[in-house]
DNA sequence: TTAGTTGCAAATGTTTTGCACGTTG
DNA sequence: CAACGTGCAAAACATTTGCAACTAA
């Protein structure tokens, strides 16, 4: 029982969920992932451990662990919903429109403005989500 | 023939796409809309006007308009894509989880401060997207 | 024991597409 | 008239759900 997997399953019970052996690994999947996998991905990656592991399981377990504020969605466009674990701070996503590749970037400044801006709506920020198409510019 | 009509007719063409009746309505929808419609309610409105318009056209006029820049497509969670023409100055949108309305907010500081961070990093925005979901404070 | 979870397959809801016909340039 | 756009219905795609079997607490 690592420290790790002990998270896991302690942050299961917070959640009031049951600690089940398919939420364990798609959990422990998610977390080890550096990119930002699709319902799909996860799928392959987590039958690779357990075979027994159905998508529908990886999609309810997905729903349950963001309802829980545990792991976040992704929206991007024209392709399926990414997942990452809960940042402990928030970041936008930076979308390399050539490679796909998806770069995460930090402001604390940008993230103080908008949440003055926010309130001053009269609105406090649940979750917000940002997603930056770009293309890298050429090095002169 | 009245101004704006000429404009979608033009932007069309400045497009390479043809102009027809069809994509003139659903631009002209899309336009007038003071919400951020979804290809139903824009299917709704456009065969309101012309009942021979069909869905499988609103969804081919809005690539073909995405596509050509001229309006944008916003993905929400749990919900379908939503279109509005492509706004002159960038803004963020805010969604009040209670009522679903949708709230756009703009701050041009944010928007010079995600700019230089990304130009520090190397890339050039193409566009992007800011969904923030929130709800309203009580006001004391 | 029993309420919560799972696997499977079928259903759902949104968006896309093949094809024959119509229209634009 | 040639390329492009359209309507229709069927397909594709991501995601959700009903149900009977299973399992964590």
């Amino acid at each position: 029982m690592t420290a790790v997997s002990t998270d896991f399953a302690q942050a299961l019970r917070d959640a009031g969920l049951r600690v089940t052996q398919q939420r364990m690994i798609v959990m422990s999947v998610l977390m080890e992932s550096e990119d930002h996998p699709n319902a799909d991905e996860l799928f392959a990656r987590t039958k690779a451990i357990d075979g027994s592991v159905s998508f529908a399981t990886v999609y309810r377990t997905l729903a349950a662990l963001e309802e829980a504020g545990l792991i976040r969605k992704l929206s991007f466009e024209h392709e399926p919903a990414r997942f990452e674990v809960t940042p402990a701070a928030e970041h936008d996503h930076l979308v390399d429109v050539d490679t796909g590749e998806v770069i995460e970037i930090e402001s604390e400044e940008i993230e103080r403005l908008r949440r003055e801006l926010v309130e001053r709506l009269g609105y406090e920020i649940i979750s917000h989500n940002t997603l930056i198409r770009a293309r890298k510019k050429p090095r002169s």
